[in-house]
DNA sequence: GGACGCTGTCATCTT
DNA sequence: ATAAGATGACAGCGT
């Protein structure tokens, strides 16, 4: 394919913070009445604000704004838009986040209606406020095995996504309008029509995921993480390991200082899971006092930001396969004032805070401890990841895809990294967290610890018993291992765990260093046989040269021979005493042809006398083609008129079967190799005869 | 659905 | 004697 050379390479730098500065740049001068071109009116008061922020929002102001030019403007909302509604989408509009509460939710939800607010996706309210206001149903069973049933429906989802987006159960499945439900289907009919409808969802979901992530990366660590739930008890049992997944690529965001929330409220884990990802990601020791099997559990796992998500094929109890898939909402339980909490929706382009600013907070545990059983619920299955079972916004995980690259992202980073190495920073902090900083084995040891594996490990309850994580146990060397296990009083039952931990980490680095020694092994070999091929080729090269030279020497010599033989003018009787003992070879078989009646050695002698097939010969010979063992017979012997029996010297490679295969000329001489001809030497010869 | 590659784990041997 | 490393074999998983 054709490469436009002219063509210059275009290099794309995004930041991942601008977006959001600007947004909260926007939102502080909004509270400063600074640069607002706007004052909308509701039910009696007012909010100032900026046009455009407002029109980039909403389909209703954009319209207005759009017949109104001018500057000042002041517009009155419909009756139908209240404060109590208004004002938390005024706020979304310039922090991305929708802070709502049971009883706001229904006048936000007709709001973002009436004013065709962007980006607040139905899905939202239609699973939201049949949570909020089925207060009949039993809340803690409903989701988890509606989850799993939903899911373990779920085929693979990449390939199977837009087939069953063509399904009658996706042709069927309609979002309700909040115009059309009545309460009774506000409070039940959604949530059972998503139970009716997995198939969609858990389809459209993955299509989220495959479209813009890749898969197989996010599948490596689902395994680690779900056995790292039920490894932490019912508490986390009783949340998928979805809301890591779905949370996690987006809160992994980058994450610069100016970036947080100038409210700098703390978030606040919804649940023990996003307990789990605080600790999980900011691998700091909480206090031990805080003790959930949760946190424990992140932290004994040492789960990087990048473990604890992704999407991967995971057995569960009843040996099924579950797919979870990703979303891009992080949900979190915000104490927005006082004592009110508040449930805040972040949408995935918002540049939300990183992993590592996920800080439990013992404060916040005890305020969830004092939730109601339904937002306890709510934020549970938002922290399921309910996105990706409702009809989950495809455009979160594509602004996920176009907003953040893999830079950007330490989770999409470390994807990319062998197996699940934890970023520097991490690493680093986790480092510091430690009370007794170990030495990191050298060389490989250090640079392939993941926690990928050990899913027996996590799927044990031991582990979130020991007080110290699998990385530390794997990655310490011999003598920090025992000096870390004598400060450590464990049970003998804990010793061989911890043992056998570290025993299967070090077998898998081992593992992957066999692994690369025979790639190399193989590389090494194919470029040892390359090596060899070129030498070989060399080599026949030289050859082949050296065959022409041996040629022309013969010629010369044969040359030679006829002179002297000429010159000393040799009776017939001297010719054939001197061919009896000459090899057929040799050139002086050329002055003997006269003097040989019969035909076989007629033949014999034009055939030597061809250069061609006497080169085909001295071909033949060097090549190691088959044949008899040939004898040469000393020059000075043949000379010496026949008194000397013939000798067998060294062999010389075998007489040209195609030219003098069992026709040597006497029974005695057999035939003669060709580096006879080359140890041949006239002088003898000329002065054998001359001396005669 | 099978082939293939990758990876983790285990058993066994060697160091 | 023990731990660690090396390696073949096997299984699970994704493509």
């Amino acid at each position: 394919m054709p490469v436009d050379s002219a063509r210059s390479s275009v290099f794309t730098y995004q930041s991942a913070v601008h977006s959001d500065h600007v947004l909260r740049c926007l939102d502080e001068q909004r509270l400063r009445d600074m640069l607002c071109d706007v004052t909308v009116v509701v039910e009696s008061r007012s909010f100032r604000a900026h046009r455009s922020v407002l029109a980039s929002c909403s389909d209703y102001f954009s319209a207005r704004f759009s017949s109104h030019g001018e500057a000042g403007v002041v517009i009155s909302l419909p009756d139908e838009v209240t404060v109590e509604g208004f004002e938390p989408l005024l706020q979304f509009a310039y922090t991305t986040k929708l802070l709502f509460t049971k009883e706001n939710i229904l006048e936000i939800r007709s709001c973002v209606s009436v004013l065709g607010f962007k980006n607040l996706d139905n899905s939202c309210f239609d699973f939201l406020i049949p949570k909020f206001f089925d207060s009949s149903k039993n809340a803690t069973t409903t989701p988890r095995k509606t989850c799993c049933r939903m899911k373990k429906k779920c085929p693979k989802p990449a390939k199977d996504f837009f087939a069953s987006n063509t399904d009658s159960d996706v042709d069927t499945y309609k979002p309700i309008s909040p115009a059309t439900m009545d309460e009774e289907e506000q409070q039940t009919g959604t949530a059972s029509r998503l139970l009716d409808h997995p198939q969609q969802s858990c389809d459209e979901a993955s299509l989220d995921v495959n479209t813009q992530i890749d898969y197989s990366l996010l599948c490596k660590y689902r395994k680690f993480q779900m056995a790292c739930l039920e490894a932490c008890g019912p508490e986390m049992a009783s949340m998928s390991p979805a809301p890591a997944e779905d949370s996690c690529p987006l809160s992994c965001m980058p994450h610069t200082k100016d970036s947080e929330e100038p409210t700098s409220s703390k978030h606040i884990p919804v649940t023990e899971g996003f307990d789990f990802l605080a600790s999980s990601s900011s691998q700091t020791k909480p206090p031990p006092s805080q003790g959930s099997k949760a946190s424990c559990c992140a932290q004994m796992c040492g789960l990087s930001c990048g473990e604890s998500v992704g999407s991967k094929k995971v057995k569960i109890e009843d040996g099924a396969e579950e797919l979870l898939e990703t979303s891009s909402v992080k949900p979190e339980l915000k104490n927005v004032s006082g004592d009110r909490e508040k449930l805040v929706l972040m949408e995935s382009h918002t540049p939300g805070p990183s992993c590592s600013d996920w800080q439990p907070d013992t404060e916040s545990e005890q305020m969830g401890a004092e939730r109601s059983s339904i937002e306890q619920e709510v934020a549970e299955h938002l922290a399921k990841g309910f996105w990706s079972e409702t009809s989950a916004p495809l455009h979160w995980l594509k602004q996920l895809d176009q907003g953040i690259n893999n830079r950007d992202c330490p989770f999409l980073w470390d994807l990319g990294a062998v197996g699940a190495r934890v970023p520097d920073g991490e690493e680093t902090n986790r480092g510091q967290g430690s009370p007794d900083v170990s030495s990191q084995n050298s060389g490989e040891d250090s640079d392939s610890l993941d926690t990928e594996g050990d899913s027996e490990f996590y799927n044990s309850e031991k582990a979130c018993e020991l007080p110290f994580s699998v990385e530390r146990i794997a990655s310490l060397s011999r003598n920090d291992f025992q000096q870390m296990l004598k400060t450590q009083c464990l049970t003998r039952e804990q010793l061989d765990f911890v043992h056998d931990v570290r025993r299967r980490s070090k077998n898998r680095i081992a593992a992957r260093r066999c692994r690369k020694r025979k790639l190399d092994c193989i590389h090494n070999l194919e470029c040892e046989i390359e090596k060899l091929r070129t030498e070989k080729h060399k080599l026949t090269t030289e050859r082949d040269r050296l065959d022409q030279q041996r040629l022309k020497t013969w010629q010369r010599f044969s040359g030679l021979y006829e002179k002297v033989c000429c010159e000393a003018a040799l009776r017939p009787e001297q010719l054939q005493v001197l061919a009896k003992y000459s090899p057929s070879a040799c050139p002086l078989f050329a002055l003997l042809s006269p003097l040989k009646s019969t035909s076989a050695q007629s033949q014999v002698l034009s055939e030597a006398q061809d250069p061609a097939a006497m080169a085909c010969a001295l071909a033949d010979s060097q090549a190691g083609s088959c044949g008899e063992p040939s004898i040469s017979v000393p020059m000075d012997a043949v000379l010496g008129g026949g008194q000397t029996t013939p000798q067998a010297l060294v062999p010389l490679g075998p007489t040209p079967t195609s030219t003098f295969s069992g026709r040597s000329l006497t029974s005695s001489t057999g035939g003669i190799g060709v580096g006879a001809l080359t140890s041949m030497r006239p002088e003898p010869v000329s002065k054998l005869i001359t001396d005669k």
